[in-house]
DNA sequence: CTTGACTCTGTAGTATAGTCCAGAGTGTAA
DNA sequence: TTACACTCTGGACTATACTACAGAGTCAAG
C-alpha cells in the first residue's frame, strides 16, 4: 500500500478528497507525485500528516499555524532559525495546556458540587447507569 | 466601576464592540440590562465572561461549544443533566491536553536534535542571546 | 444649545476553511 | 469496447465568526 490514489488516502485519513486537494493548494501537503495520467500518488506518510493536521485543528491552530508546525516537524532542514521558532511553539502549547487544566478544574468543581448536593436526593444522573451514544 | 457601557467593556476585555454585540446575539452573553436610552449596561462579570470566551476560542472551541461550557460554568441550575455533560466536557479537555503534550514532546525532540547537531558549529541561534518582542 | 464622542439597530461585507459541481479524462472488469 | 467508478481543474457556493457601515438617537462639556 505504498502508492495510493486520493480516494484511498481520504478513506484512511478520514478527510475528504476535496479537503485534501484544498490542503495541497494551501501548502500543507507537499506537491504530490503524479502519474502520467495526472492522478496524484500518495504514500502512508501523507495519511500520517493528515492525521496531524486534523489533530492540530481540533486544538485550535489555524491552517497557517499548522503549516508552520509541519515545517518544523517534518523538515530536516538545518538548525538555523528553527530552534527559536520551535521554542516559541512549545511555549504557546504550554499556555494552552495550562488553560485547559484550568477549565478542567472548574468543571471538576461543578461535578463535585453536583454530587455532594444531590447525591441522595434529586439527581437522577448520578444514579443512572448512563452511557452515551458514540456520536 | 459597577456599571459600564459597551465601550468600556470592550476596552477592558480587549474584545471589539461589534463582537460583543455579536456574542450577545449568539447567546454567549446574557441579555444585557438597558438604560432608558437603550444603552447596554454591563458589570465586571461580563468582562470575566468575555475573557473566558477568548481563552476558550484560542483552545479551538467553537462558539456553540463555548455557549455550552458557559451554561455549565455560570449557571447555578440544579444538578440534573448537568453532571454528565460536564463529565463529557472534561474528557474532551483531557484528550486535548494529551494531544498538546504529544505535540510538545515532538517539538522538544526537534530542539534537542538541533542543539546536539549544531551546538558547536553552524547554529547561530543557540548562541545568540535571543529575546522576543512581547507581541 | 451645540459639538464631538458614544451608542443604537439593521444590513452588508470579509476571511477562513472548507464543500460542491461541471465538464473532461482515466482505468479496469466484464 | 463499453460501462462504471475514479480523478482532474477551475470556479462557484456555504458556514462560521467576525467587521464595517448607514442613519439615527444619547449625553456631557464648554
Amino acid at each position: 500500500m505504498s502508492s495510493m490514489r486520493i480516494g484511498e488516502v481520504a478513506k484512511r485519513s478520514g478527510i475528504g478528497i476535496e479537503t485534501i486537494r484544498y490542503y495541497e493548494r494551501q501548502g500543507l501537503l507537499l506537491e504530490s507525485e503524479r502519474r502520467p495520467s495526472g492522478y496524484r500518488q500518495f504514500d502512508e506518510s501523507t495519511v500520517e500528516r493528515l492525521g496531524y493536521i486534523r489533530q492540530a485543528k481540533e486544538l485550535g491552530f489555524t491552517l497557517a499555524e499548522i503549516r508552520e508546525l509541519l515545517e518544523l516537524s517534518f523538515t530536516q532542514s538545518n538548525c538555523s532559525h528553527i530552534h527559536q521558532r520551535a521554542e516559541d511553539k512549545i511555549s504557546d502549547i504550554e499556555t494552552k495546556i495550562r488553560s485547559l487544566q484550568q477549565m478542567k478544574r472548574a468543571l471538576r468543581k461543578i461535578v463535585e458540587h453536583c454530587k455532594s448536593n444531590n447525591l441522595s436526593a434529586d439527581c437522577p444522573l448520578v444514579h443512572t447507569n448512563k452511557r452515551r451514544e458514540p456520536k
